[in-house]
RNA sequence: GCGCCCGUAGCUCAGUUGGAUAGAGCAGCAGAUUUCUAAUCUGCGGGCCGCAGGUUCGAGUCCUGCCGGGCGUGCCA
């Protein structure tokens, strides 16, 4: 399992332009400004890059796109940025999207999208109810997105939450755009934590409170074993190895105390520094020293544990041995595992199905268990894997640890697990790019197994680590329950949505006539309850750490779930309010008419959603897409506040109103269930 | 020690492969409600984008050094 990121992604250009969709406004621009540079400058001078230089404009009054590629070029070119910008100007045929190019500042072309144009890109996505007129990419890749990877001996946490809803978000996005996907839950069900499980009931356990509550009891285990593992592994080693920490600080604190300080101020400055940096490390080492010690003594002074763990002496080597008879085939592990297994699964099967997630394979490490041992033989074989130290090690490049994949004991890890995964995800799907959507921490490992894949002969793949940052408490340090356990995922979806539910009440009873039933308000409080938990993950940028807060992530206000889906019941209001039905004014060959300047603002903004699909498929970050509707909101309002739809001027504007109204709503539904987020018609 | 990531408004966070005057929400202040759902909207104040150099026509964004924080670093996943 993954469970437990830091560097970027790379930015592979050569395959953002085979993942992007195809022709929006922006490509359709950068195709034509990349034939005014082919007339302009030749082919040569690297069209493609500058004319992916045409972006959205951030200010409306420099129309909605601009190109600033004349700069760059005129560097090249030995002239005038102004002059090249005139020359791209006068090559430029875009005279049926746009109102005449102006050339701004040093160099900058602005482009200014013809009303006609906007209208009829606008029209022509009325009829396709699903899409709002997107079409799918014209080479599609396949994905193989890796994601959640829950662990099977405990209950899914808070941990879980980032892998599972930004996984299941860009494989709806991939998908939607016009890509294959294959997503695969790789459940860890065959590594340490069962040899904990298969100990624990050998020793400690219940078959009558298996009987009635299977996942508890075996909970239950895990959480005794692996405390009297801890114990054992804190007296024995980590204790002992802190005190000599605290002794090496010691003396380098008074080693560094007594040299002779330098005379040079720049060299006492840094001798300064680093006793400084010494007596902090010194502190921090007792600091770790005495928690250990507390933690010690804490358990020591528990009368059920510490006879148990005086009578199981060496139940960390016993728990490891039961791993390896279990991947040995031993007959009685192998029983338990199958026995114990059904009942993990059915209660992590719950949890996707609350939060509206599935997979097409959850091949868990078992899985491959068969592919193990000749996986490490053809590494052997190959020249990568050699003996160290008893342990089968592939040594990389640049790396000072190796990639260990079979243990001194024999058995085998992640490590190995993960290439037998790569090994058979290419044999069968040849895809195009895997992508692991795991948390930053693995990192180092992930750079190793990709290398190693590699090496391999796996090189004609693209192998994306998605990683994202931790989910953090009020205090700022990884969100941990006051007893410093890890947050269960299934309670801290009970409590959203038992909060939104307080919303929902609070909020409908300052009505005049409250307008939801019982029932009703059950329904969108655990839409908006869970809604905010996805998305408060998928708003932040992945790469970086957010803070946890109900407060935050249920207000009714500012870039959450409750807005968007409130923004979205407001505009299908409207509907049923008026008493239309969007079907037949679809066909009813009604047009639109852009009058006013937030009517224009907001058709632009529907128009710029495949944009902003693009821009999660070439960086695999959702928040693109929570961005863009958030923006898409806004514009509505801005909209809802000075265009009256109903009571519109007349029967023609009414109708081209209502158009705006419903593309508005389908692309708010379609975009927040890309991110599985469920709307409500009315809250 | 080495490697990776982060540092943006009082707080929580964005920042479109380097673009024009750095943006949201919250909090503060001032407004809008006989309403198309006010769970809303409008406006104001608030910033040496950690610090110092460098590259560039142009740097929050790229490079170097420093300061501060997080994570990782041979038999867990």
């Amino acid at each position: 399992m993954r469970f437990l990121c830091a560097f970027a992604p790379l930015r592979e250009s050569f395959h953002l332009t085979a993942k992007v969709s195809r022709m929006n406004i922006l490509a359709e621009l950068r195709a034509r400004v990349a034939a005014a540079l082919v007339e302009v400058a030749g082919a040569e001078q690297g069209v493609a890059e500058l004319a992916a230089m045409v972006l959205p404009s951030q200010d409306a009054k420099f129309g909605e796109y601009q190109a600033n590629c004349a700069m760059p070029l005129g560097k090249r070119l030995g002239k005038p940025p102004r002059e090249v910008a005139t020359a791209l100007v006068e090559k430029l045929n875009v005279a049926d999207l746009c109102e005449t190019p102006e050339i701004a500042g040093p160099g900058f072309i602005n482009l200014r999208l013809k009303d006609a144009f906007i209208t009829a890109k606008l029209q022509a996505a009325l009829p396709d109810v699903d899409r709002i007129g997107i079409a799918p990419v014209a080479t599609p890749r396949t994905y193989v997105v890796d994601y959640s990877s829950p662990n099977v001996a405990k209950p899914m946490h808070v941990g879980h939450i980032r892998s599972t809803v930004i996984g299941d978000a860009l494989c709806s996005v991939l998908k939607f755009v016009g890509h294959r996907t294959i997503s695969d839950n790789h459940i860890g069900d065959w590594g340490t934590q069962f040899g904990m499980i298969i100990y624990g009931w050998k020793h400690f356990g219940d078959e009558a409170a298996f009987a009635k509550a299977p996942v508890p009891e075996l909970t239950r285990l895990y959480r005794l074993v692996n405390t009297l593992v801890e114990y054992h592994a804190v007296r024995d080693e980590a204790l002992p190895a802190a005190a000599t920490k605290v002794g090496e600080q010691e003396s380098r604190v008074s080693q560094l105390e007594l040299a002779p300080t330098p005379a040079d101020p720049a060299e006492q400055k840094k001798h300064a520094k680093r006793i400084s940096q010494a007596q902090g490390q010194l502190a921090d080492a007792r600091r770790e020293y005495k928690e250990l010690e507390a933690k010690l003594t804490e358990f020591e002074g528990d009368s059920k544990l510490k006879p148990l763990a005086d009578a199981h002496p060496t139940i960390g080597q016993a728990v490891l041995a039961e791993t390896a008879a279990l991947h040995a085939g031993d007959a009685t592990n192998r029983a338990l595992w199958e026995r114990f297994l059904p009942p993990c699964l059915a209660e992590i099967e719950e949890t996707y199905k609350r939060l509206g997630v599935t997979f097409d394979h959850a091949f868990g490490e078992s899985f491959y268990e068969d592919d193990l041992a000749g996986v490490v033989e053809d590494l052997k074989k190959k020249g990568l894997a050699k003996p160290s130290d008893g342990a089968m090690c592939v040594f990389l490049a640049g790396q000072d640890a190796p990639f260990i994949v079979q243990k001194k004991d024999g058995a085998f890890l992640y490590a190995t697990t993960d290439l037998a995964t790569i090994a058979y995800r290419m044999r069968e799907w040849k895809p195009d790019a895997m992508l692991y959507v795991v948390d930053h921490r693995q990192s180092f490992h992930f750079d190793s197994l990709f290398a190693t894949a590699r090496l391999w002969g796996f090189d004609n793949v693209e192998f994306q680590h998605v990683s994202f940052g931790t989910v953090l408490g009020d205090d700022g340090k990884p969100f941990k329950t006051r007893s410093g356990s890890s947050v269960g995922l299934s309670g801290l979806l009970d409590e959203a949505v038992e909060r939104a539910l307080a919303i929902v009440s609070a909020n409908d009873d300052t009505r005049p006539e409250p307008m939801l039933s019982t029932d009703e308000r059950q329904i969108v409080a655990e839409r908006v309850g869970i809604g905010a938990i996805k998305y408060a993950d998928l708003a932040h940028n992945r790469t970086s750490d957010y803070k946890f807060s109900y407060d935050k992530m249920l207000a009714m206000t500012g870039n959450t779930a409750a807005y968007m889906q409130y923004s979205y019941a407001r505009v299908s209001s409207i509907f049923g309010k008026g008493g239309v039905d969007p079907a037949q004014l679809r066909a009813s060959g009604a047009t639109i008419t852009l009058d006013h300047p937030a009517e224009r603002a907001l058709g632009v903004a529907i128009l710029q959603f495949s944009e902003a699909l693009d821009r999660v498929v070439g960086d695999y970050r959702p928040n693109y897409l929570t961005d863009y509707l958030y923006e898409l909101a806004g514009k509505y309002s801005s909209f809802f506040e000075n265009c009256p739809v109903l009571k519109a001027e007349n029967e023609s504007l009414r109708k081209s109103r209502l158009l705006l109204c419903d593309l508005t709503a389908r692309t708010l539904a379609r975009g927040l269930d890309l991110l599985g987020i469920e709307v409500v018609e009315r809250m």
